[in-house]
DNA sequence: ATTTATCCAGTAATAATTACTATATTCATT
DNA sequence: AATGAATATAGTAATTATTACTGGATAAAT
Protein backbone atom coordinates (compact mmCIF):
# COMPACT_ATOMS: atom_id res chain seq x y z
CA UNK A 1 0.00 0.00 0.00
CA UNK A 2 1.09 3.17 -0.90
CA UNK A 3 0.16 6.67 -1.14
CA UNK A 4 -1.87 7.99 -4.07
CA UNK A 5 0.08 10.92 -6.52
CA UNK A 6 -2.75 12.40 -9.35
CA UNK A 7 -2.37 9.08 -12.04
CA UNK A 8 -1.12 10.23 -15.69
CA UNK A 9 -3.09 7.99 -18.04
CA UNK A 10 -0.56 6.05 -20.71
CA UNK A 11 -0.98 3.31 -23.04
CA UNK A 12 0.59 0.76 -21.00
CA UNK A 13 -1.22 1.00 -18.12
CA UNK A 14 -4.48 1.07 -20.16
CA UNK A 15 -3.42 -2.19 -22.16
CA UNK A 16 -3.03 -4.14 -18.98
CA UNK A 17 -6.13 -3.24 -17.22
CA UNK A 18 -7.83 -4.39 -20.32
CA UNK A 19 -6.32 -7.45 -20.93
CA UNK A 20 -6.74 -8.02 -17.13
CA UNK A 21 -10.30 -7.68 -17.89
CA UNK A 22 -10.53 -10.16 -20.68
CA UNK A 23 -9.10 -13.25 -18.55
CA UNK A 24 -10.33 -15.08 -15.83
CA UNK A 25 -7.59 -17.21 -15.14
CA UNK A 26 -5.99 -14.41 -12.91
CA UNK A 27 -3.05 -14.45 -14.56
CA UNK A 28 0.64 -13.42 -12.68
CA UNK A 29 2.49 -10.55 -14.00
CA UNK A 30 5.12 -12.26 -15.92
CA UNK A 31 2.21 -13.95 -17.91
CA UNK A 32 1.18 -10.49 -18.36
CA UNK A 33 4.37 -9.28 -19.56
CA UNK A 34 4.71 -11.70 -22.02
CA UNK A 35 1.47 -11.60 -23.64
CA UNK A 36 1.30 -7.89 -24.02
CA UNK A 37 4.56 -8.18 -25.38
CA UNK A 38 3.07 -9.93 -28.22
CA UNK A 39 0.83 -6.71 -29.26
CA UNK A 40 3.22 -3.85 -27.81
CA UNK A 41 6.38 -5.54 -28.43
CA UNK A 42 8.35 -2.87 -25.96
CA UNK A 43 6.88 -2.89 -23.03
CA UNK A 44 8.56 -3.85 -19.88
CA UNK A 45 8.72 -6.21 -17.49
CA UNK A 46 9.53 -3.09 -14.72
CA UNK A 47 6.25 -1.71 -16.08
CA UNK A 48 4.23 -4.68 -15.98
CA UNK A 49 5.21 -4.68 -11.95
CA UNK A 50 4.91 -0.89 -11.13
CA UNK A 51 1.47 -1.13 -12.81
CA UNK A 52 -0.17 -3.83 -11.17
CA UNK A 53 1.67 -2.80 -7.97
CA UNK A 54 -0.32 0.41 -8.45
CA UNK A 55 -3.60 -0.74 -9.15
CA UNK A 56 -3.78 -3.19 -6.69
CA UNK A 57 -2.76 -0.21 -4.37
CA UNK A 58 -5.38 1.75 -5.30
CA UNK A 59 -8.05 -1.17 -5.23
CA UNK A 60 -8.64 -1.07 -8.79
CA UNK A 61 -7.42 -5.08 -9.57
CA UNK A 62 -6.56 -7.74 -6.86
CA UNK A 63 -3.24 -9.37 -5.65
CA UNK A 64 -3.66 -12.71 -5.06
CA UNK A 65 -1.00 -14.36 -3.16
CA UNK A 66 -2.25 -17.46 -2.78
CA UNK A 67 0.71 -19.61 -2.89
CA UNK A 68 4.64 -19.13 -1.61
CA UNK A 69 5.85 -18.45 -5.24
CA UNK A 70 4.67 -16.08 -7.40
CA UNK A 71 1.07 -13.68 -7.12
CA UNK A 72 -2.00 -13.46 -9.12
CA UNK A 73 -3.74 -10.55 -10.46
CA UNK A 74 -8.11 -10.23 -10.61
CA UNK A 75 -9.29 -7.82 -12.34
CA UNK A 76 -12.64 -8.43 -10.61
CA UNK A 77 -12.73 -6.37 -6.94
CA UNK A 78 -15.87 -8.14 -5.54
CA UNK A 79 -15.75 -10.17 -2.66
CA UNK A 80 -15.02 -14.00 -3.86
CA UNK A 81 -12.78 -16.35 -2.91
CA UNK A 82 -10.70 -18.56 -4.89
CA UNK A 83 -9.50 -21.80 -5.45
CA UNK A 84 -6.03 -23.16 -6.34
CA UNK A 85 -4.72 -26.52 -7.60
CA UNK A 86 -1.49 -27.78 -5.99
CA UNK A 87 -0.42 -29.45 -9.02
CA UNK A 88 -0.78 -27.02 -12.20
CA UNK A 89 -0.98 -23.85 -10.23
CA UNK A 90 -4.52 -22.54 -11.64
CA UNK A 91 -6.31 -20.46 -10.13
CA UNK A 92 -10.08 -20.71 -10.32
CA UNK A 93 -13.40 -18.09 -9.02
CA UNK A 94 -15.83 -19.38 -6.37
CA UNK A 95 -19.07 -18.03 -5.97
CA UNK A 96 -19.45 -19.25 -2.44
CA UNK A 97 -21.04 -16.61 0.01
CA UNK A 98 -19.37 -13.60 1.40
CA UNK A 99 -18.60 -14.39 5.07
CA UNK A 100 -19.75 -10.84 6.23
CA UNK A 101 -19.73 -11.59 10.08
CA UNK A 102 -16.24 -13.24 10.75
CA UNK A 103 -14.33 -10.13 10.54
CA UNK A 104 -16.48 -8.36 13.17
CA UNK A 105 -15.19 -12.33 15.97
CA UNK A 106 -11.87 -11.99 14.51
CA UNK A 107 -11.48 -8.33 15.32
CA UNK A 108 -13.20 -8.99 18.70
CA UNK A 109 -11.33 -11.75 19.56
CA UNK A 110 -7.72 -10.35 19.21
CA UNK A 111 -8.64 -6.97 19.34
CA UNK A 112 -7.13 -5.67 16.05
CA UNK A 113 -8.61 -3.49 13.39
CA UNK A 114 -9.47 -6.14 10.40
CA UNK A 115 -9.80 -4.43 6.97
CA UNK A 116 -10.60 -7.83 4.89
CA UNK A 117 -10.31 -11.52 5.06
CA UNK A 118 -8.87 -13.83 2.10
CA UNK A 119 -9.72 -17.57 1.68
CA UNK A 120 -8.32 -19.96 -0.19
CA UNK A 121 -8.68 -23.85 -1.05
CA UNK A 122 -6.21 -25.50 -1.96
CA UNK A 123 -6.63 -29.02 -4.04
CA UNK A 124 -6.26 -30.49 -7.21
CA UNK A 125 -8.62 -29.06 -10.30
CA UNK A 126 -10.34 -32.16 -12.82
CA UNK A 127 -7.39 -31.80 -14.95
CA UNK A 128 -5.19 -32.70 -12.60
CA UNK A 129 -6.67 -35.38 -10.41
CA UNK A 130 -8.73 -37.48 -13.58
CA UNK A 131 -5.55 -38.08 -15.21
CA UNK B 1 4.98 -31.24 -1.89
CA UNK B 2 7.15 -34.37 -2.27
CA UNK B 3 7.94 -38.24 -1.93
CA UNK B 4 9.08 -39.25 1.49
CA UNK B 5 12.01 -41.16 1.90
CA UNK B 6 12.97 -42.65 5.43
CA UNK B 7 14.22 -39.76 7.50
CA UNK B 8 16.84 -39.52 9.54
CA UNK B 9 17.07 -37.81 12.37
CA UNK B 10 19.75 -34.83 13.24
CA UNK B 11 20.36 -31.79 15.94
CA UNK B 12 19.59 -29.31 13.91
CA UNK B 13 15.97 -30.49 12.90
CA UNK B 14 15.42 -31.35 16.51
CA UNK B 15 16.60 -27.99 17.06
CA UNK B 16 14.14 -26.36 14.79
CA UNK B 17 10.87 -28.17 15.62
CA UNK B 18 11.83 -27.60 19.15
CA UNK B 19 12.51 -23.85 18.23
CA UNK B 20 9.27 -23.76 16.50
CA UNK B 21 7.39 -24.97 19.21
CA UNK B 22 8.05 -22.94 22.26
CA UNK B 23 7.78 -20.07 19.40
CA UNK B 24 3.69 -18.89 19.27
CA UNK B 25 4.98 -15.94 16.64
CA UNK B 26 4.76 -17.84 13.37
CA UNK B 27 8.64 -17.16 12.93
CA UNK B 28 10.25 -17.19 9.17
CA UNK B 29 12.68 -19.23 8.00
CA UNK B 30 15.02 -15.99 8.72
CA UNK B 31 14.37 -15.57 11.89
CA UNK B 32 14.29 -19.39 12.67
CA UNK B 33 18.36 -19.16 11.45
CA UNK B 34 19.15 -15.83 13.24
CA UNK B 35 17.69 -17.51 16.65
CA UNK B 36 18.97 -20.75 16.22
CA UNK B 37 22.49 -19.44 15.25
CA UNK B 38 23.11 -17.90 19.28
CA UNK B 39 22.79 -21.75 20.54
CA UNK B 40 23.70 -24.02 17.73
CA UNK B 41 26.23 -21.51 16.05
CA UNK B 42 27.27 -22.91 12.69
CA UNK B 43 23.67 -24.15 11.96
CA UNK B 44 23.30 -22.75 8.23
CA UNK B 45 20.71 -20.67 6.54
CA UNK B 46 19.98 -24.04 3.65
CA UNK B 47 19.46 -26.58 6.22
CA UNK B 48 16.78 -24.35 7.98
CA UNK B 49 14.98 -23.90 4.62
CA UNK B 50 15.49 -27.42 3.98
CA UNK B 51 14.02 -28.47 7.04
CA UNK B 52 11.56 -25.95 7.40
CA UNK B 53 9.97 -27.49 3.98
CA UNK B 54 10.35 -30.91 4.44
CA UNK B 55 8.47 -30.47 7.79
CA UNK B 56 5.60 -28.83 6.53
CA UNK B 57 5.62 -31.03 3.18
CA UNK B 58 5.09 -33.94 5.65
CA UNK B 59 2.27 -31.87 7.73
CA UNK B 60 4.40 -31.75 10.76
CA UNK B 61 4.30 -28.40 10.75
CA UNK B 62 2.34 -25.66 9.02
CA UNK B 63 3.44 -23.40 6.10
CA UNK B 64 1.84 -19.70 6.32
CA UNK B 65 1.73 -17.87 2.91
CA UNK B 66 0.09 -15.34 4.32
CA UNK B 67 2.05 -11.98 2.65
CA UNK B 68 3.46 -11.43 -0.51
CA UNK B 69 7.04 -11.54 1.10
CA UNK B 70 8.16 -14.54 3.33
CA UNK B 71 6.62 -17.43 4.64
CA UNK B 72 5.88 -18.24 8.42
CA UNK B 73 5.79 -21.24 10.21
CA UNK B 74 3.56 -22.87 12.75
CA UNK B 75 4.19 -25.66 14.80
CA UNK B 76 0.71 -25.80 15.53
CA UNK B 77 -1.04 -28.38 13.22
CA UNK B 78 -4.62 -28.20 14.40
CA UNK B 79 -7.08 -26.61 11.88
CA UNK B 80 -7.27 -22.54 12.96
CA UNK B 81 -7.25 -19.20 11.18
CA UNK B 82 -4.78 -16.09 11.23
CA UNK B 83 -4.66 -12.71 11.41
CA UNK B 84 -1.85 -10.84 9.49
CA UNK B 85 -1.01 -7.16 10.59
CA UNK B 86 0.01 -5.20 7.21
CA UNK B 87 1.73 -2.60 9.10
CA UNK B 88 3.98 -4.86 11.35
CA UNK B 89 3.63 -8.24 9.87
CA UNK B 90 2.86 -10.17 13.17
CA UNK B 91 0.83 -12.88 12.82
CA UNK B 92 -1.59 -14.15 15.24
CA UNK B 93 -3.62 -16.80 16.28
CA UNK B 94 -7.21 -16.92 15.73
CA UNK B 95 -9.72 -18.93 17.71
CA UNK B 96 -13.13 -18.78 15.57
CA UNK B 97 -14.60 -22.31 15.02
CA UNK B 98 -13.22 -24.29 11.98
CA UNK B 99 -15.40 -23.34 9.12
CA UNK B 100 -15.73 -27.63 8.66
CA UNK B 101 -18.91 -27.62 5.34
CA UNK B 102 -17.44 -24.96 3.04
CA UNK B 103 -14.47 -27.37 1.52
CA UNK B 104 -17.12 -29.68 0.40
CA UNK B 105 -19.53 -26.47 -0.71
CA UNK B 106 -16.18 -25.32 -3.13
CA UNK B 107 -15.72 -28.70 -4.63
CA UNK B 108 -18.84 -29.24 -4.97
CA UNK B 109 -19.41 -25.82 -7.47
CA UNK B 110 -15.92 -25.99 -9.34
CA UNK B 111 -15.95 -29.97 -9.55
CA UNK B 112 -12.02 -30.36 -7.57
CA UNK B 113 -10.47 -32.10 -5.31
CA UNK B 114 -10.55 -29.64 -2.20
CA UNK B 115 -8.16 -30.27 0.57
CA UNK B 116 -8.00 -27.67 2.98
CA UNK B 117 -8.87 -23.95 3.26
CA UNK B 118 -6.63 -20.89 4.41
CA UNK B 119 -8.20 -18.24 5.76
CA UNK B 120 -6.24 -15.05 6.59
CA UNK B 121 -7.21 -11.95 8.00
CA UNK B 122 -5.50 -8.66 7.31
CA UNK B 123 -5.44 -5.46 9.36
CA UNK B 124 -3.74 -3.26 11.76
CA UNK B 125 -2.85 -5.31 15.43
CA UNK B 126 -3.26 -3.40 18.65
CA UNK B 127 0.29 -1.83 18.95
CA UNK B 128 0.06 -0.37 15.23
CA UNK B 129 -2.75 1.28 15.15
CA UNK B 130 -3.11 2.92 18.77
CA UNK B 131 -0.04 4.82 18.21
C1' DA C 1 3.91 26.39 -26.52
C1' DT C 2 5.87 25.88 -21.99
C1' DT C 3 6.15 23.66 -17.89
C1' DT C 4 6.08 20.12 -14.60
C1' DA C 5 4.78 15.82 -13.06
C1' DT C 6 4.36 11.35 -14.10
C1' DC C 7 5.61 7.63 -17.12
C1' DC C 8 8.37 4.50 -19.79
C1' DA C 9 12.20 1.10 -21.38
C1' DG C 10 16.13 -0.90 -20.12
C1' DT C 11 19.11 -2.30 -16.75
C1' DA C 12 20.91 -3.10 -12.19
C1' DA C 13 20.04 -4.46 -7.60
C1' DT C 14 17.65 -6.91 -3.84
C1' DA C 15 15.32 -10.51 -1.21
C1' DA C 16 13.74 -15.01 -0.50
C1' DT C 17 14.56 -19.37 -1.63
C1' DT C 18 16.61 -23.42 -3.83
C1' DA C 19 20.48 -26.13 -5.80
C1' DC C 20 25.07 -28.00 -5.49
C1' DT C 21 29.08 -30.27 -3.46
C1' DA C 22 32.19 -32.36 -0.54
C1' DT C 23 32.23 -33.89 4.09
C1' DA C 24 29.85 -35.62 8.24
C1' DT C 25 26.18 -38.31 10.72
C1' DT C 26 22.87 -41.63 11.42
C1' DC C 27 21.50 -46.19 11.76
C1' DA C 28 20.84 -50.94 10.20
C1' DT C 29 23.67 -54.92 9.62
C1' DT C 30 27.53 -57.65 10.45
C1' DA D 1 32.38 -52.24 17.78
C1' DA D 2 33.32 -51.91 12.68
C1' DT D 3 31.21 -51.48 8.00
C1' DG D 4 28.51 -49.48 4.63
C1' DA D 5 24.71 -47.16 2.41
C1' DA D 6 21.55 -43.46 2.93
C1' DT D 7 20.61 -39.20 4.43
C1' DA D 8 22.24 -34.74 6.56
C1' DT D 9 25.04 -30.74 6.99
C1' DA D 10 27.83 -26.31 6.13
C1' DG D 11 29.07 -23.30 2.96
C1' DT D 12 28.53 -21.39 -1.33
C1' DA D 13 26.57 -20.53 -5.82
C1' DA D 14 22.54 -20.02 -8.53
C1' DT D 15 17.70 -18.97 -9.37
C1' DT D 16 13.30 -16.57 -9.13
C1' DA D 17 10.28 -12.94 -8.22
C1' DT D 18 10.27 -8.36 -7.52
C1' DT D 19 11.87 -3.59 -6.81
C1' DA D 20 14.94 0.39 -7.65
C1' DC D 21 17.35 3.47 -10.69
C1' DT D 22 18.14 6.53 -14.74
C1' DG D 23 17.73 9.36 -18.61
C1' DG D 24 14.60 10.24 -21.96
C1' DA D 25 9.40 10.33 -23.49
C1' DT D 26 4.46 11.71 -22.61
C1' DA D 27 0.56 13.67 -20.74
C1' DA D 28 -2.08 17.35 -19.25
C1' DA D 29 -2.54 21.82 -16.88
C1' DT D 30 -1.44 26.68 -17.68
Amino acid sequence: MSTQPTLKRSKQRDAIIHFLQGRKDHPTADVVYHELRTIMPNISLGTVYRNLSLLSDRGEILRLSCDNKCDHFDADTTPHYHFICKCCGCVKDLDLPYLADINEQAATELDVQIEQHTLFFEGQCKDCYSV
